[in-house]
DNA sequence: CGTGTTATTGACCAACATCAAACTTAGTGG
DNA sequence: CCACTAAGTTTGATGTTGGTCAATAACACG
C-alpha cells in the first residue's frame, strides 16, 4: 500500500501510531479502513464533557486539544496537551464515564470513530492493541511528568518543560519546524496547565526571554536555545517513549 | 471454584481486579494458575528502578508501596501510593523501559509474575485484557486527580483527600475498617506525595487533628468525621472507577 | 541505654497569589 | 478603512502560603 492512496485523516492516525510503535502493512491498511466521521469544533468548545459516556473516540485532525478538570473551588487543571493525531479520550474504550473533559483550544478537526470499530481493530490486531496500550501508558507517563514538574519544580523549569515538550512531539509528528512551533495557548490556558496564574506566567515568560531561550512573536513561540531550554526544565524525553527520536533532541 | 481452594496470593490478585472489572468462573481458575515467585523487600528497598527493563511484574501481597521519580535539582515526587493486590509495574508489559521507581515504603512481600505469563493469559482471556487496560487507566486517573490536587489546591485540601483516596482504597479491598486505617507513611514522605515539606505537612496534620477530622496515634491514622474529611479535600471517589463502592463512600 | 529516625516548634524568608489598572491586539460591524 | 469591543498581555503594589534553617523533643530499636 502505498501512502498515497491513504486518506489523509487516517494517515494522521497512522502517522501518530508509529511514533510510539512499528505497525506492519497489513495494520496500516486496517487502520485505513476505519470509519470516521467529520466533525468541526468551536474553539473553547468541548469535545467531551465530565460525566459523558460516548460511543465514540475522537480522533484529532487539525488543531489544538486539552484535557482538563473544573475544581468546586472555581480553579481548572489541565492535565495534558494534544495534537493531531491524537485520540485524547481513548480511555472511553474501557471506561465508560468520563472523569474530566476534552476542550478544542483552538477551532478544531475532529473524526469520530465508533468504539466498536476500535475495539474489533484491536482485537484482531494484536499490533494495534499494543499500541493502544502504550498511547494511554505514555498518557500516564506525561501525567507523572507533569505531577512531578507542578509539585517540585519552580515556575520556570515548569514553563520551559512544558515548551520542550509540546515541541518534541509536534516535531515528532512532522507538525513543527527547527526554528520552533506555534503554541496557540494563552497565558491564562498555560497557567492553568502549570498550577500558577497568568500573572505569574507572564513574568515568567518574560524572563526567559530576557535570557534567550525563546522568542514570542504573537503566540508563535520561536526557540532560540534549544540546549538551554531543556536544561532549563530539566527536560528528559524518555517519558516519551518515542520509538524514533529524531537525532539532536 | 470454591475460593477456599485458592492460593491466598493469586486471590489477592483477584480480589483487586474484581474491585475494578468484573470476572467469571474461567478467569478466576486461570487467574490461580499464574506462576509467582516470592519475594521479600525491605523498608525503602526499589522493588523496581527507573531504566530497569524488568521481565516480570511485581504484585504486592503485603506492604505499602510507592511510585516516584527523584528530580537533577534534588527533590523526590512521589507519584502514587499502592496496596496488597496492586500490581505497580503492570506498565512494563508493553512499555519496556521503567521512567520512574518503585520502592517499598514498609517491609513488603511481592510475587513476581512473568511478562510472558500475564500476557497470555491477557491473550486467551478479553475480560482480563479489559480488566489490566482498566486498572492502567485509573492509575492514571489517580495521576490527574492527583494533578489537579498539586496545581490547583491548598495544603490541607490535598492532605485530606490523599487521606481519603488510601482509605477508600484500602477499605474497598477489605484493608481497612470502618474507623480509619494504618497509614505506615512518614510525613517527608507524605510531602513527597503532594508537593509539600515535612514541615508543612506537619502543620497542616495538626490542623485537621484540631479541626477533629482524624486522629493520629502514632502512625495509625483514625478518621473522625468521614464527611468532613471528603469535604475538606473536594474528595470524590468518581476517578477511582470501583465496580462495586461500598456504601457510605 | 544510646543512637538514629521522625515529629514538632520557632524565626524568618521567598515564591507566587491577589487585586487592579493600563496597554495591545485581533476581530467586527458600520 | 476606521472606530469599537472583547480578549489577552503587561505592569505595579501588596498579601499570604508555604519554604528554609535550625534546634529540640519524642520514639523505635538493637
Amino acid at each position: 500500500m502505498s501512502t498515497a492512496q491513504v486518506s489523509p485523516h487516517h494517515l494522521r492516525l497512522i502517522r501518530k501510531l508509529e511514533t510510539i510503535a512499528t505497525l506492519g502493512e497489513e495494520e496500516r491498511r486496517a487502520i485505513d479502513a476505519l470509519p470516521m466521521i467529520l466533525k468541526d469544533v468551536a474553539e473553547n468548545a468541548d469535545i467531551v464533557s465530565d460525566g459523558d459516556t460516548p460511543q465514540d473516540c475522537s480522533l484529532i485532525l487539525d488543531g489544538f486539544v486539552a484535557r482538563y478538570q473544573l475544581l468546586e473551588s472555581g480553579g481548572r487543571q489541565i492535565f495534558s496537551i494534544h495534537l493531531p493525531g491524537d485520540i485524547p479520550d481513548l480511555q472511553t474504550l474501557h471506561l465508560k464515564v468520563m472523569d474530566h473533559s476534552v476542550i478544542a483550544l483552538t477551532p478544531t478537526r475532529i473524526a469520530l470513530v465508533p468504539h466498536t470499530a476500535l475495539l474489533d481493530l484491536a482485537q484482531r490486531y494484536p499490533v494495534i492493541a499494543h499500541a493502544f496500550f502504550r498511547d494511554i501508558l505514555i498518557d500516564a507517563a506525561v501525567f507523572r511528568t507533569w505531577l512531578a514538574n507542578v509539585g517540585r519544580k519552580p515556575a520556570r523549569q515548569r514553563i520551559a518543560h512544558l515548551i520542550c515538550e509540546v515541541y518534541v512531539r509536534a516535531r515528532t509528528l512532522g507538525l513543527a519546524g527547527e526554528g520552533g512551533l506555534d503554541l496557540p495557548i494563552t497565558q491564562a490556558e498555560l497557567g492553568d496547565c502549570l498550577g500558577l496564574t497568568s500573572v505569574h506566567v507572564n513574568r515568567t515568560l518574560q524572563e526567559l526571554r530576557r535570557d534567550n531561550l525563546i522568542a514570542s512573536e504573537g503566540r508563535r513561540i520561536r526557540i532560540r536555545d534549544w540546549q538551554g531550554l531543556q536544561l532549563a526544565g530539566e527536560f528528559d524525553p524518555t517519558y516519551l517513549h518515542l520509538v524514533r527520536p529524531w537525532p539532536g533532541i
